[in-house]
DNA sequence: ATGCCGCGGCCTCCGCGA
């Protein structure tokens, strides 16, 4: 490469249903041009997936590897980078009661790119909870194998807020999953296998929702959750240059009820550390966050 | 106004999402 080396732009987006969403996809890669995109929900099989989407994304440059198998689920990798060694399906599914399309892998710009739809789990007496559980335990082999091997990042709807804090009444959530010590858990031994939630090292005390139900206004009322998510090894965490939730694609009329992640990364260091500005007052953990250049594209509630 | 749920399919109801 002669010319100095681009940003890469990944994002991740719950589209609850692809065909359903199919003009607001595309509208959305114009706007948002995202060189690797994670999709989750796409509720088609592969072909079907295809027949949409092929051309439109060829034309742009992207190529595709979707795994689904119709009318639940459904996850796909876009990349206008490079797909390769594309994998479909978790090892170690559990299964309900056999294995379902909820994850894809491929080697996008030299990181192991990982789309994810964690099972809901329902309510947690519900056997789809328990299914959870060792949905994510399966998930956390596979992380802890792909992390000897190099860059990886697990982006999607991992269906876990983190912490009180990203869900907008924690009191509503008396119960109820999604916020149970036992996904926290599962969560952190991610974390333990060497991921990085990127967004709250980058924006560690904001209000940040990735997803609002389509009831009762909870959009504009901006009562939502983020648990849409993008992990990744502390050398990927390390070259954020910016991370930010794309409130635009969840407003109007046809949208999801999830909101795109987009997570900006400075060009691989290649035996260059980097541009090493130091912030002026060191909070964060090393290697944890970048300085944000572009930190004005912003994050949390905007109330007027 | 970001505005009172929306997908797919088993199709005028149901399963599912969280």
């Amino acid at each position: 490469m002669g010319l100095p080396s681009t940003d890469v732009r990944i994002a991740t987006w719950n589209i609850n249903s692809a065909k359903a969403r199919q003009a607001r996809l595309i509208e959305w890669l114009d706007r948002a041009e995202p060189d690797v995109v994670c999709l989750q929900e796409t509720k088609l099989a592969d072909d079907a997936f295809l027949e949409l989407f092929d051309e439109d994304l060829f034309r742009r440059g992207y190529r595709v590897a979707h795994h689904g198998d119709g009318r639940w689920n459904g996850v796909a990798i876009l990349s206008r980078d490079t797909l390769d060694d594309v994998a479909r399906g978790l090892p170690g599914d559990p299964g309900f009661p056999g294995p379902e399309p909820r994850a894809i892998a491929a080697t996008c710009g030299g990181i192991r790119i990982w789309s994810l739809y964690v099972p809901n789990g329902r309510t947690i007496d519900d056997p789809h909870y328990a299914y959870k559980l060792a949905w994510l335990a399966a998930l956390r082999e596979v992380v802890a194998e792909a992390t000897t091997q190099g860059a990886v990042m697990t982006l999607g709807d991992f269906n876990i807020a983190p912490t009180d804090v990203d869900v907008w009444d924690i009191t509503q959530f008396e119960g109820a999953t999604h916020v149970t010590p036992a996904e926290r858990a599962a969560l952190a031994e991610l974390v333990d296998a060497g991921l990085i939630d990127v967004l709250r090292a980058r924006w560690p005390d904001d209000v940040v929702y990735t997803y609002w139900d389509y009831r009762q206004l909870c959009f504009p009322k901006n009562l939502g959750m983020r648990i849409d998510l993008a992990l990744a090894t502390a050398d990927v965490a390390g070259r954020v240059r910016a991370v930010w939730v794309d409130r635009a694609a969840r407003k109007g009329v046809g949208t999801s009820d999830h909101a795109p992640v987009i997570v900006d990364l400075d060009t691989a260091p290649d035996g260059d550390i980097g541009p090493m500005v130091p912030p002026p007052s060191s909070g964060s953990s090393a290697g944890q966050s970048a300085p944000g250049r572009t930190s004005s594209t912003g994050t949390g509630p905007r109330r007027r």
